[in-house]
DNA sequence: AGCACGCCGACT
DNA sequence: GTCGGCGTGCTC
């Protein structure tokens, strides 16, 4: 055989169908259909043509039956090398398809679209009286026949759901044809440059109609020659706005021989028009000195990973920005990962003036066209900065001598949708095949992140000194369990009353952050404060009401209502009558969220101009930014608002920052709450008196004024804080110390869900007691999800506790094999590698 | 997932 | 008798 044989991942299967499937390629395109390719294949019985990637072009192949009819999507090869390698890297990885890979490190506007299609067959005579067809068949056969070309979906939706049967009843008797038709991706934008062929002064002499010059009756015409004379070249487009003329004027001047047109193509940038500013960066003495360790570290072979921790407002963004220098010297290329754009979109645009053509920005709130323009830009080696959230650390920069992850501790650099991939894993990854550096960056590490560098898998560079001698602004704690012993049933301790209306009246600025988020509440006790927790866990448990939130259908009412549950083990119980720490009868449901804290401060601080900031003030494009210059510009001087205001933002005429309920997050269902609040709580007392000589004041309420987190938190004690939770993780089997694979059952049909739940369970307890029993692991559940119906669908979960070994996947892959085939039940089962959160 | 092949109930 | 139900199995 002598015909060349590609091989191929199909890129829309299940996960048991992803394995690789042979093909002939037509000897006309053994130039294009090489690896990494993107094409379409004929699929299945009915030879639905599908998209695939070419892995390996080979010359012959194990099998007999081979399927012809291999084509070409794209002009260009989609995936090189190392791409391609990515891409099977997050399928071992996250139990992922090649193709959910690929659809994620390519964006959507580079692929074609496949549509399937009916039309008549010309060739058969259809007397159908003749034949034996179904009346719908008929009726079907009919409406295809009037209309040119019919997708099966159309036909489904106007004849129901049967229609596929009858279609492949008139595909047998050869009435009617499948066929398939290619749209194609993202056009690559062009524009047009116009420019003079003639001297200027002779094209200004024959727009002014000079006797004895080329006579021009268009005026437009004549316009356009004046505007190139007086510029120079120009884009049709701006010619057009300038003077009015038409493409055709212009063509026009073309036939004429007086401007010559030149098509190029041209990337949309939305970021292009930001301020050139590139200032010298001068380092003080501890940045310099992190400095220069990064750059040790650079300078060494193999894989080098640093975790850059420094205190808030100690500028470890200067220190990165060297660093990018430093590696873009070398001629070598720069990812920086950042949590979220549009959350700090100032910060971007400083970086862009600062890089200037260098960089390109990735991001969610990018159109199909700009990021797929973006990617041909990074891939194409015009640029050597990318710029991005999560997903831009698959960006395809050619030669990366650095990934940097800023604020590494943010949760938003695990996805939670196929791959289930962690932006740090990735990073690692790509690191090693480029022999590139890791850089990790944050002022409250994640504890897996410093658990690395404390066992010298990372090197710790540490910034203990605030730039400019900054000083930490005075932290108070404030005990609302005194003020709610007092009377105050408020959601604001006196002391911060007192402080707003005293920030206020003096024109400075306070912050009031409350993390009010997610949907329900926990229940602590009046008296000592304690959050009640899972017996088995140590995490909080959380207290579901009546009726679960979110979209209201009539049937989301859960079936635990009113009870305490733990999203960890499943374990449910009844809000107990005393608490079980001091024996008391009184607990408080918490649960006060911004709207409410809101009206609270018109009420009680006369003459605050308040700005909230929450998800729901802010659903709109620019509402954020409009919120943020309202308050920097001073035109409204109390910003109240979630995470949001936490983040990024350096507003140096805030002297005051109140935290409401800094133990919410606290009592999160989850083993990172105390990472998490600590982080929080350090980022946004941090905002209280930057730069000021005077001394910023920050209040946090708490009724948990004993807790560890809160109190570190407020003293800015990392090392502390850490040193408690490591010792908690340790004793309660938790990451870094081992790894959690979620795995998750879902369906709209309850009783199908919870036999599948049943079953995978046996499932997995067969393999461990057999073939698979050298894997330690602890396995909890089968129970439902915390959340367990949404949408119609619900979803029941298993936890395990395990190391995340090669042979551990494997299992797990077979068991999404098994559980995948049978998909006829209509339950699916997803596996999440440590996810975000539980 | 989709689609074919194949073996049992209610209709012309 | 057959149409058409969806159970089972395969897809280069």
């Amino acid at each position: 055989m002598n015909c060349d044989i590609a091989r191929v991942y199909l890129i829309d299967v299940p996960y048991s169908l992803d394995k690789l499937y042979d093909y002939y390629i037509p000897p006309e395109l053994s130039k294009k259909a090489v690896r990494g390719a993107l094409v379409s294949v004929p699929f299945g019985a009915g030879n639905r043509r599908m998209s695939a990637v070419v892995r390996t072009v080979a010359d012959s192949s194990a099998l007999e039956d081979i399927k012809p009819g291999l084509s070409v999507q794209e002009s260009f090869p989609c995936l090189d090398d190392e791409q391609l390698e990515l891409c099977e890297f997050l399928k071992e990885y996250t139990l992922c398809t090649v193709g959910e890979a690929v659809r994620s490190i390519v964006p959507s506007a580079a692929f074609s679209k496949i549509n399937e299609y009916i039309v008549i067959n010309p060739k058969k005579e259809y007397d159908v009286s003749s034949r034996k067809l179904s009346e719908r068949a008929v009726e079907i056969l009919g409406f295809v026949k009037s209309s040119e070309k019919v997708s099966v979906g159309k036909l489904r939706a106007l004849f129901g759901d049967d229609a596929a049967s009858c279609i492949g009843q008139l595909v047998k008797n050869k009435y009617v044809l499948r066929a398939s038709d290619i749209t194609d991706g993202a056009r690559v934008k062009t524009e047009t440059s116009v420019s003079l062929l003639i001297g200027a002064a002779e094209a200004l002499a024959i727009a002014d109609g000079v006797p004895g010059e080329k006579k021009i009756r268009s005026v437009l015409q004549r316009e356009a020659l004046r505007a190139l004379a007086e510029s120079g070249t120009q884009t049709s487009r701006e010619l057009g706005e300038k003077t009015g003329c038409s493409t055709l004027h212009i063509s026009a001047l073309e036939k004429k021989g007086l401007v010559k047109c030149e098509k190029k193509e041209v990337f949309r940038n939305p970021y292009s028009d930001a301020a050139p500013e590139r200032e010298e960066i001068t380092l003080s003495q501890s940045q310099k000195k992190a400095f220069d360790t990064l750059k040790d570290i650079y300078a060494k072979d193999g894989p080098r990973g640093a975790l850059l921790y420094g205190v808030t407002g100690s500028g470890k963004t200067s220190v990165i920005k060297k660093m990018i220098d430093s590696v873009r010297a070398e001629g070598r290329g720069v990812i920086m990962l950042v949590p979220e754009i549009a959350l700090t979109p100032q910060a971007v645009s400083v970086f862009c003036g600062y890089y200037g053509e260098s960089v390109s920005v990735l991001h969610s709130g990018l159109s199909n066209g700009e990021r797929f323009d973006a990617w041909r830009r990074i891939r194409d080696g015009l640029c050597d900065i990318v710029i991005g959230t999560r997903s831009a650390v698959f960006a395809p920069l050619k030669n990366i001598g650095l990934i940097v992850i800023d604020e590494e501790q943010e949760h938003t650099y695990k996805s939670d949708t196929d791959p289930k991939y962690s932006a740090h894993d990735v990073a690692r990854y790509r690191c090693k095949v480029h022999g590139s550096m890791l850089l990790l960056a944050s002022a409250t590490p994640s504890v897996s992140s410093f658990y690395r560098a404390k066992s010298g898998k990372y090197t710790l560079v540490e910034m203990k000194d605030r730039y400019g001698g900054a000083v930490l602004p005075e932290v108070k704690i404030c005990d609302m369990r005194r003020e709610s012993a007092a009377g105050n049933t408020s959601p604001f301790s006196m002391e911060l009353i007192a402080r707003l209306s005293d920030t206020v009246q003096r024109g400075r600025q306070a912050i009031i952050f409350l993390n009010r988020r997610g949907y329900n509440n926990t229940v602590s006790c009046m008296s000592c404060g304690e959050a009640i927790k899972c017996p088995h866990c140590s995490v909080s448990m959380t207290f579901h009401t009546r009726y679960a939130e979110g979209p209201s259908e009539d049937e989301t009412r859960q079936s635990e209502a009113g009870h305490l549950i733990c999203h960890y083990c499943g374990y449910t119980t009844r809000v107990p009558s005393e608490c079980p720490t001091c024996g008391k009868k009184h607990f408080r449901y918490m649960g006060c969220g911004t709207q409410r804290a809101e009206e609270e401060i018109v009420r009680l601080v006369p003459g605050a101009k308040i700005s909230r900031m929450d998800t729901d003030t802010t659903s709109k494009k620019s509402s954020h930014e409009k919120i943020i210059n309202e308050f920097r510009s001073g035109k409204t001087n109390i910003l109240l608002g979630t995470q949001m205001v936490a983040k990024g933002h350096d507003f140096p005429n805030v002297e005051l920052v109140g935290v409401l309920g800094a133990d919410l997050s606290l009592y999160l269902d989850d083993y990172r709450a105390g990472e998490r609040t600590f982080s929080m709580l350090t980022q946004v007392v941090g905002r209280a008196g930057r730069r000021e000589a005077t001394q910023g004041v920050s209040v946090v309420q708490t009724l948990n004024p004993n807790s560890d987190v809160i109190r570190l938190a407020a003293e800015q004690n990392y090392n502390a804080f850490y040193e408690n939770e490591i010792r908690f993780r340790h004793n309660l089997a938790f990451p870094p110390f081992c790894d959690i694979a979620l795995l998750t059952l879902s369906s709209a049909d309850e009783a199908l869900l919870s036999a599948a739940s049943v079953r995978l369970y046996e499932r997995l307890r067969e393999l461990l007691g057999g073939e698979w029993r050298d894997i330690e692991l602890q396995a909890f559940g089968p129970f439902k999800n915390p959340v367990y119906k949404v949408r119609n669908v619900c979803r029941m979960r298993m936890v395990l506790k395990c190391r995340a070994t090669r042979r551990l996947r494997e299992m797990l892959s077979l068991l999404l094999c098994e559980f995948g085939r049978n998909a006829k039940n209509k339950v699916s089962l997803s596996v999440d590698f440590n996810p975000s959160s539980l």
